[in-house]
DNA sequence: TATGAATGAGGGTTCATTCAT
DNA sequence: CATGAATGAACCCTCATTCAT
């Protein structure tokens, strides 16, 4: 129990250091991209030596990976615990559209950038972890609309494949431009619309007024009920 | 005159180093993005010393702004002059979405890949440029799309700006996807299936359509509204 | 009493703690080499953390100092002791290079390329250290030869230091040859053609054998004056 | 003409100045071993900058190999061409012998202990290089002894490999003795003294009284006759 | 005593850029 | 005009050593 008791704090301590540098690392390879990032402004802001920072990561690369991949673990957690409790497939697609923007306009625009600047081939030293996160960050919803596509709610005559370049195309050039003209658009507003754009595409064309229509008349009858009920 | 027959030539000898200069730079460019990119390597691709690279440009960073203009004007030129003689907006879109796949599937997805890398917030030395490159590019089609709407040919509730992440976000993914994954999807087929994807969420819809949207999106929040606070 | 006690074995205990240090320090310095090893090494070795090392050894130095030191220790107090006890210079040098080759191609040839490679005039942090270990371990055989040769039992014409750079140089070169190409020789076969060459230029020729080598050194050198003279 | 009379002092301009640097790294090299040395005291050295260093050549491990193969071409090359002129299997030996000690004693004593230091199996950067060198340098006189071994001028029944450790351990030896001890002994007495010592160790026994003999008794013929001719 | 933690002092290497010829 | 040559300014990373606990 005593040792335990000293143990813990030295451990709580390195795990502090650990956390301090990821979120020094975060917020500098946010601001700079991998390369122009140095070491030194990673420890400077994280209040230590430069030499403290490889006690801790070995290297540059390893301790982008761990930014990159932390950041990733926390978005893509919640996605695959809350997507799956939702109802139907336009519920899902608009939780993730608000989600995403949400997430990455608050703090994330830089990891944004980070992702999209070295996620390409031609920077061949994150690439890969970022493709691996990547997949897994579009995974749930892509999931959802495999599903959706074989019900026959969303329209089946399209490639899995473009429909998810559509979804996340449109929201990251929507990142994007708010990056670069460094104007934040309403996000809430901005959610329903780009949801509401998105889901015109996928509709099935023809199904998408009876569709509406079953709705309107579902939530008439149960508005019905309710009101019986209640009297 | 002599001094013209004399300097003629050599003008002309000037223009053509510079031509050389500026296509290894874009071969280079488009292969490493501007920072992994050195120029040295240019030189060498060039076949000239490296000094001979900054007797004709300023600096590396003036080089790649010139290779970057230099592609804008020829693929925003060309849009310029092609779009106004197409009949209906439909047929611009489709346009544009095949000339973007094709032009940048074909020759130009590093020089895509260095655009998409350099032109953020945290590239400071190129992102000035690249976004104002990008505003003209992306000019051609929103006003098209903008005459439309007015037109009512396609929808009216949507800011022009949604519209053109959708277009551009879209197309933008669909080459991401072809970088990262070194695959080369069938072009003309994506264009056409991409075209058609946007296309059905550009269409207006009709009044009860509408109206019925708009009330599910209603029902929708204050749903989400009623949870809240019972939460 | 209890004083004592507690003293007695944490001495004890202290004593296996710098045993330990120095026997991982042994197997490291051995296969890096001073400068290649790292006190990281040493401790991961030893089981302890790095910051113990420096508990017990005052620098890296040091701690290497000890290494041969003790190691020297080890094999120059076997010839002190055994050397005596032998009858006859030719049983001595035999025992002398047997020894060293097993000794040395056992276990010690790390120990043996640390001592060639560092205990050189510029590795000024060992050298001298490693200069009067070899003293004091090739004097047993030097004294020995000096009696011998005294004794007329070894040829009387040649500086002992020759002598020495002769029995020990072979040995070395042994041993170097060994190390380098990853080969070990037949340990005792060598060991006895080596004592037979060395003993060949180690023994006294006869007068009349004497003269005439005198004899034709003398032409010799009286030869390459007139050629030089000449040229 | 004008083009190379253009072309040329520039080439020579580089030329020197790849010569200064290894001028300058085969001092530093020699001082400090491979390690110590840093390309900051071998620009400081040659008086240039520590980048001209890496314009010339691509890492300090290639620099310290051209070093020492440069080095090994200089005297190894003299082997070769003069071994082969000289008469009778004495004669080489002491001509190597001789050599050896002066190249060594006069400038080289420092690269001697660079390649003895750095040769070693645990200092896999330049082990392999200095290897080869060594063994292109030995070699010479190796196939001297093994044809004087074949026609029986040389003692049969040991074998080669321990001839060669015989030969150059001992002047290594004597060498690092020179070294450690910082005193230069009389080479040209030194040199005839360990040939001597050497080639008794050599020579087949029972041979060696009978091979003086004749040459005294051919001596004395070639004296009369030489002394009749005058007459 | 043992150690987790931190770091100062370099070391090798890269590269855009300058300048005399 | 073209270039050979040179370099300043960083940058990433290593490691022996110190110190509070």
């Amino acid at each position: 129990m005593s040792t335990l008791q000293r143990t813990t704090p030295r451990r709580a301590k390195s795990q502090q250091r650990i956390a301090e540098l990821l979120a020094a690392a975060r917020a500098v390879f946010s601001e700079h991209g991998f390369q122009r990032a140095t070491t030194a402004q990673v420890a400077e802001m994280a209040g230590v030596s430069e030499a403290t920072v490889f006690t801790y990561f070995a290297s540059k690369r390893e301790l982008c990976i761990q930014v990159i991949t932390d950041w990733y673990d926390e978005i893509s957690g919640e996605l695959e615990r809350e997507l799956p409790r939702l109802n139907g497939v336009h519920a899902q697609l608009s939780y993730v559209v608000r989600q995403h923007l949400c997430t990455l306009l608050a703090d994330g625009s830089g990891l944004c950038a980070l992702v999209l600047g070295e996620g390409r081939a031609n920077a061949p030293e994150l690439a890969e972890v970022i493709l691996a996160c990547q997949r897994r960050y579009t995974t749930p919803l892509m999931d959802c609309l495999a599903k959706a596509s074989a019900r026959g709610e969303i329209r089946q005559d399209m490639p899995l494949r473009l429909l998810r370049d559509l979804v996340y195309g449109s929201m990251e050039h929507v990142l994007w431009d708010s990056i670069t003209t460094h104007k934040r658009p309403p996000i809430h507003e901005t959610a329903e619309q780009l949801t509401d754009l998105i889901w015109s595409a996928l509709m099935p064309r023809d199904a998408s007024l009876e569709a509406l229509t079953r709705f309107r008349n579902e939530v008439g009858a149960a508005l019905r009920h309710a009101n019986a009920a209640q009297a």
